[in-house]
DNA sequence: ATGGTGGGTTCCCCA
């Protein structure tokens, strides 16, 4: 089973970019974030062509977030269905197979010390409290995502720059740890060890152009499902050409 | 001190 995660940033826009992709890839499982679209507004019908069912857990404007999967699609749960109200759509999670799956757009924080910034603080410690009272993980758990956090220096193109600034500051860091820390663990790092690898890029300083970059999306999963890990992948391709998205796709091969 | 680009709304917000 291979499973993709995408930030499309608009699934609408991003069509042209995603059909074509979809059948060169073929994912047996993606999870898309910031749709920016409603449930209706979701384009069903060329994505079913390509043998997906779909769920959605859309937000007009933004962030919004969906499963595709070439088998079916059970325990479908829209939000953290937590005592806190969901104001916005961030989360859906479902079962495919034996694989249970946790698509996650994380708050983006804009600034360190923003309210915003502080909002992300406390989505991470709600994220946290899912991970422990609603999974086992002596399950398959695949976690994934746009995260908005990176874990160290080699994630980032110039350290330094980037040191305490948002999507780098030590206390998102230690958030998304404590996130971790109800038994999940970077995929990607178990095959790739050196930096440099990254998975943002943004418009604004036209970072692609030299590679300046962030690896902020990311595939956390639980013992069982690393074990069956044999790759994580970022395909840089999606980025480059026409249109693209800020992001670039992050594929999991599981065997 | 704060731009730059892109997407979606609505004359601005968020990334």
């Amino acid at each position: 089973m291979r499973i993709a995660t995408w930030n499309v940033n608009s699934v609408r826009a991003r069509l042209p970019r995603i059909l074509p992709w979809l059948e060169e890839k073929r994912p047996d499982v993606v999870l898309l974030q910031e749709i920016k679209c409603l449930d209706e507004q979701f384009p069903r019908e060329p994505i079913e062509e390509l043998g997906y069912n779909i769920e959605t857990f859309g937000q007009k404007t933004y962030n919004g977030v969906a499963i595709l999967a070439k088998s079916r699609i059970t325990d479908v749960q829209r939000g953290m269905r937590d005592d806190v109200e969901d104001r916005e759509s961030r989360v859906i999670t479902a079962t495919v197979e034996d694989v249970m799956l946790v698509n996650v757009y994380v708050v983006n924080g804009q600034e360190v010390g923003a309210p915003a910034y502080e909002k992300k603080l406390e989505w991470l410690k709600r994220l946290r409290k899912l991970m422990w009272e609603q999974y086992m993980m002596t399950e398959k758990v695949v976690m994934a995502g746009d995260f908005n956090v990176t874990f160290d220096d080699r994630d980032v193109y110039d350290p330094e720059a980037w040191r305490e600034k948002i999507l780098c500051s030590s206390l998102e860091r230690e958030a998304l740890l404590r996130v971790m820390d109800a038994g999940l663990k970077d995929a990607f790092r178990k095959h790739v060890e050196e930096g440099g690898h990254y998975t943002w890029w943004d418009f604004r300083t036209r970072a692609w152009v030299g590679d300046h970059g962030l690896r902020i999306d990311h595939f956390l999963m639980s013992a069982p499902a690393l074990r069956a890990c044999t790759a994580v992948e970022i395909d840089r391709d999606a980025r480059d050409g026409e249109k693209p998205s800020d992001h670039a796709p992050v594929i999991a091969t599981m065997e």
